[in-house]
DNA sequence: TCCATCCATTACTTTAATTCATTGAAAGAA
DNA sequence: TTCTTTCAATGAATTAAAGTAATGGATGGA
């Protein structure tokens, strides 16, 4: 079999000029090469040298062997660099599970200040997962997952990184938008604009509207977070989002936000790991940037 | 250090499911494989493989190691195939020295189909030497020296491949043209051209005028084919060149050829190469092309 | 609970790599 | 030329490495 240490040989003979320099240079003896290049050109069938007197010139074949060593040796040692470099734990790649819409804009945020940080370390956000976020964290699909449903499981840690409150975005001229708050019963007029998943997963259904057997006139959903608040900026509807997401907007578009319910919904943004990862420093990293971002954002 | 041993065992790993089955695929124990990963692991300072119950689930680090694997273990595997191939002598550069200037439009000819039939063997032509053609051959600048002049040495060998006769071209009108040959003599008052090589290589000179003490007027060199066929066409002098070559002119440039003496001057061409590619079958079939390349042209 | 499966480990064996010592060929110096 | 040095190849001996066999612990399914 074609080894490494053929390709060594080859490039080190090329670069030295002779056997025995090589030799020197790998740190075996002209007797060690000689017998290895002996073994591979017998695999390979092919002289790779011509032996010319008493040096050696490459033959065709051996000069197409001196281009692959030249090009796979540096994948080989670079491989082995990286490896190493993971073995200290100062690179990887962090795959960050989100199931939070909305949150999407809190973690470029926090992602920004990370990758600089962490120049070794490589980001990686996935938005679907086969069985749902839990599973993808179990089954390694992704390190770390971003979600308001902490779901407590042996092997599992999560940590709460990020308070904030659902509130209703409404129309800047919307007669919603000078109230203190609003009821449930309020949104039985109203089309509401969610994002496409399950309503059960939905904080103004489960924690506002469901609770009160309210339900609005329409349901619409939309993918993105700017088309919804254009939506919503038109007149079209209404969409439950967090505060500091509609604060972020209101500077750009036509549009208010009101508290839902005598006391608001408060919510909890958590981060979501394997136990088996806290001892991965960028990993720890990443929550505690995390949690800065609560007095950068709110 | 990290072998293509490793990379293959990461990579089946990965596609059997096990060590187990990997270790079927090639060819060893499990135990084996155990031992090597072991070592490599200790080698890198990080586990490839974390071990899961009785399953082996890749780390990040093995996952960059699989990636690796998938890219650098079919390249050596290429490498190796390609090895192959040069073995058998059915891959490699065939570089192609010219010793006649005309006989590049007869190369073409035969370079054409050669290219069709050897997909995987370059084809070089080049014509300036160092030291002549013969020093190339021996020195491997060239592999095959196309010539009309043979010289045989020890390590080489020349082959007849292709008849022909030196004819004299004149324009279409020049009073040479309906002569059935021309003596000596009557160059006297003509201008030659020739490419611009040594007289000493040039049969007009070497078996037609020097041997009867004659001179043209005057002697003007140019590099190509077709500027010194449009000179001889605007009558400005008169050319030696090859009779199948003329042939091919005359349909596209107002000239004639007229035999040069009563017997006319009859050339060979030749292949030379070293003896030791004798074995090197696209060499052979080289050869074998150009022979055949007599019916078709002459 | 029992069984089958999987990986790790130990002790041992075999294979392969490496060295040592030597030869012969070639190049360079005297 | 002759002598010396330098280089690669070779064969035998040695050493290191890879591999095997056997076993045990852990785990997950029947």
């Amino acid at each position: 079999m074609l080894e490494r240490i053929h390709l060594a040989i080859v490039r080190e003979v090329d670069r030295t000029g002779s056997l025995t320099a090589a030799a020197a240079v790998l740190c075996l003896t002209q007797s060690a090469l000689s017998h290895s290049m002996k073994k591979i050109e017998q695999h390979l069938g092919t002289p790779i040298w011509s032996r010319e007197g008493r040096n050696l010139r490459l033959t065709q074949a051996g000069r197409y062997l001196l281009g692959v060593a030249n090009r796979v040796l540096p994948q080989l040692a670079h491989a082995e660099n990286t490896m190493q470099e993971y073995a200290q734990g100062q690179r990887g790649t962090l795959r960050i599970g989100m199931e939070c819409h909305p949150c999407y804009q809190w973690l470029l945020k926090v992602v920004a200040p990370y990758l600089k940080h962490w120049p070794d370390v490589d980001v990686d956000v996935r938005q679907k997962f086969n069985f749902g976020g839990i599973a993808a964290l179990f089954g390694h699909e992704i390190d770390m997952l971003v979600t308001p449903d902490p779901l407590h499981r042996p092997g599992l840690r999560f940590e709460p990184v990020f308070d904030y409150e659902q509130v209703l975005v409404v129309a800047a001229g919307h007669p919603f938008a000078d109230q203190a708050f609003i009821l449930p019963k309020q949104l039985c007029e109203e089309t509401l604009i969610t994002y496409p998943v399950e309503i059960a997963r939905l904080d103004i259904y489960n924690q506002f509207l469901l609770p009160a057997g309210c339900a609005p006139k329409k349901h619409k959903t939309i993918e993105t977070t700017d088309i919804m608040l254009e939506m919503v900026a038109s007149g079209r509807g209404v969409a439950a989002l967090p505060r500091w997401l509609a604060d972020e907007y209101t500077s750009k578009l036509p549009i208010a936000w009101v508290r839902l319910g005598r006391h608001g919904i408060a919510k909890q943004l958590f981060l979501g790991m394997r136990e088996a990862d806290g001892a991965v420093d960028y990993v720890e990293a990443f929550v505690a940037l995390a949690r800065q971002s609560d007095q950068r954002i709110a």
